[in-house]
DNA sequence: ACATCAAATATCGTATCGGATATTGGGTGT
DNA sequence: ACACCCAATATCCGATACGATATTTGATGT
């Protein structure tokens, strides 16, 4: 198989068990998603991406039916796959307000339980994120990435995997929508996010808590113009 | 292509559209999964089943890899597809946080917004679940999915579509897990769900919320013994 | 210019096939 | 009895082919 836009990859050595095609497909057309190359709506034909990819309809479908379970695209019968819309107004309300319930809450349960090396590499993000706070576009998108794994080592660190696996799906449909329509990015987040750390460093559960909850609000408060401007 | 257990399908008419194989088996699987009749770490071969439904690999490939994608098969590469474990005593405990965390706060948002309609649908279902309240398995397995049933007709009445597929996800797991193991229809369960069906229907949000709360934590220690029988 | 229709073309969904890999069963040695 | 090895068999994975269905294109009529 060769990749679509990358280099030639190398033989793999024998000793190594081989990946699948699906499974590659997979991780190269959500590289393709995530990166924002391809607009909501677009098609994505099955035996145009097995030409492109140069192999067989069977590892596409594969990787096709594996991002249709996970809502980044959508399959109409007959017809084709095509890239899901963008978050909807409702589907944004119904995100914060998910997120008002569940992120207060783990991270005061992050407060209670994290390690110290889960606190040492909360401290290493918010961090990283500070020197990601210009105005280009491609910090914007290592911001959006960046915060969306600061939100989850929250959530490991606090120690339920439900909750992780709820937030990292959520995060990857707010991810893409950031990338399309929103490209600002917030000093105010970083801030907000160094006052979340030093809560749960602090061991401080009601402030953490307190802080998640402001943060999300602000977040809020941020995107919701995006729905006017489009 | 021929079902496994039930009588042949009559033919679809030509005016409507015709459901993909790979529906079909996913939905045929589903219902096997969900009826217990498989146990975890079943093998379920690829060409076993192409051969036992009379379809090719294709369509058995498409609903298997649906079926991962929710969590109720496991695949190894090139080794093949298998039940997916019960529930863990660790996923036990994140899917009691995560529903103490989401669902009373959704009840109460019920309590706010539920339509009329919505709450005699809520009475209707606890009529129902109360008239399935005798030890028969098979009437725990009626129950177990009017339950089911019953929570999602709340978090659809709060009106927060991510909370509803949240929860539905968690109670595909649990529903399996109970009729593994849990086989006692709780007489106690309810009268919960009338109080809190109660609640929603007198727009005490606080009510609805306290309600619930006390209903899910009442289930866990109902569910906890499981633990440890086994 | 727009609507309708039919043919051509592209694509989807499935079946079939064959090579790669895993599993199973039998034989041998300790 | 157990461990190891090897051959036979089963299964997985991907490629290919083909019929069913959808989409596109071009012609015709108003």
């Amino acid at each position: 198989m060769k990749p679509a836009p990358e280099a030639p990859r190398p033989p793999a050595p024998r000793l190594m068990p081989r990946p699948s095609l699906g499974d590659e497909v997979y991780e190269l057309l959500l590289a393709e998603v995530i990166a924002n190359r391809m607009a909501p709506g677009d098609r994505l034909s099955v035996d145009g991406l097995a030409r492109q990819f140069g192999v067989s309809q069977t590892p596409i479908r594969a990787a096709l039916i594996r991002l249709e379970a996970e809502g980044l695209v959508v399959k109409k019968h007959n017809s084709g796959y095509s890239v899901a819309d963008q978050l909807s107004a409702t589907r944004f309300r119904d995100t914060y307000d998910f997120r008002l319930l569940v992120e207060p809450a783990t991270a005061a349960a992050a407060a209670r339980h994290a390690t110290p090396a889960q606190i040492e590499a909360l401290r290493t993000a918010t961090l990283r994120m500070g020197k990601l706070s210009s105005d280009t576009k491609a910090n914007y998108s290592r911001f959006a990435v960046a915060d969306a794994e600061f939100h989850g080592q929250i959530a490991e660190a606090a120690g339920n995997e439900i909750v992780r696996e709820s937030l990292h799906r959520l995060y990857t449909h707010m991810h893409l929508f950031r990338l399309r329509y929103h490209a600002t990015v917030a000093v105010d987040a970083v801030n907000e996010h160094d006052a979340i750390v030093a809560a749960i460093a602090a061991r401080d559960a009601r402030g953490a808590e307190t802080a998640m909850r402001a943060h999300i609000e602000a977040s809020r408060r941020r995107m919701e113009p995006c729905f006017n401007e489009t």
